[in-house]
DNA sequence: CTGTCCATGTAATTGGTTACATGATTCC
DNA sequence: GGAATCATGTAACCAATTACATGGACAG
């Protein structure tokens, strides 16, 4: 999966892994996050298929950089993925709920303790998500290509809070249920 | 993470691979899954650090079984567990996302027809999810301790269904705004 | 006679996380 | 003097998926 995100960026412009990390950080780490040593690796991988060439740039005073560009075969690859529609929705994996389902002989004290972390850190994500959303009209005035790219990116940061949204509701709710107990 | 669900159910009574397996898929699949090759390979690993034990019963006129019963050292794990809050909020992973993501260079007509397949599939398992709303009330009756743990099964289960909800809002959200591109 | 249910396992592989490891530059 | 940023990698490990493998009972 990680690939297809690599492709996806290295298909706008060539980056380091480096670069890569930082872009998948402030943009598909809301749903689709990975470390440094993962997206090395594959790189190599990819390099190996290849799906990206590289060259090594030795720097003065700054540390030596090597740059992937995508490749012919690259393109395809992801435009191929790209063709075929998902056929199943994803599955849900949320340890917290695993931790709910088997609460029943928990102290209800401990329970709501842990609920109420968990709104402040759904909060935080919220309010990230809220900070995000303001920085991007600013690149209103650019080119058609990129504001379709927008709208796209958009989408999923609108899921992103929805989601926080309506998570943060169901805590709320079930914190409610708890103490009625 | 499966390893704690296993003990959560053992913790109720001794079961098999396949019966636990069967009681999965019908309640924390929905947050959690597994395929029972991790649940069989788990159990084995989890006999060895004395968290279960096993008895292997040799049944004519039918497959043999090996039925785990949880230990008190796999109780204390259980409850060391559940004793220390998550202290994080858990990451999403959304392939659809990922897609939605690097699909401006995309026809549009094919972004549609995908998000229209996933409004079907998520529709699906919202109706799955109020199938078994429907089937908890049953229950009612039953002694106070199946009451209490049907709290806050009903809490995940809850959460399923508003996640659908939400999604299925957002589905039809995002292909309002492809469509008028 | 075909498919589904019961029941259990192993093996291979992929995907992902955590830890180990280095080193210069720049800002406070 | 210490922390953060830039920049790259390897190694070990754990978790999870997919595929391989078997075989009787019973219902349609």
């Amino acid at each position: 999966m990680i690939k297809f995100i690599l492709l996806g960026f290295l298909n706008y412009q060539p980056m380091t892994g480096y670069d890569l990390k930082l872009s998948i950080d402030s943009s598909t780490s809301h749903f689709w996050h990975a470390h440094h040593s993962q997206i090395y690796t594959t790189l190599r991988q990819m390099e190996q298929n290849q799906l990206v060439t590289s060259v090594y740039i030795k720097e003065e005073s700054q540390p030596d950089r090597r740059v992937y560009t995508i490749t012919e075969g690259g393109r395809q690859a992801m435009t191929e993925w790209l063709g075929q529609s998902m056929a199943e929705a994803t599955q849900i994996k949320e340890e917290l709920l695993v931790r709910v389902f088997f609460s029943a002989r928990r102290d209800p004290q401990d329970v709501l303790a842990e609920l109420r972390l968990q709104r402040r850190l759904h909060q935080e994500k919220l309010a990230a998500y809220r900070q995000i959303t303001k920085k991007v009209p600013h690149m209103q005035h650019s080119n058609s290509e990129l504001l379709r790219d927008q709208v796209f990116w958009r989408a999923t940061l609108e899921l992103g809070m929805r989601y926080e949204e309506m998570y943060l509701g169901w805590l709320n709710d079930t914190m409610k249920t708890i103490e009625g107990l």
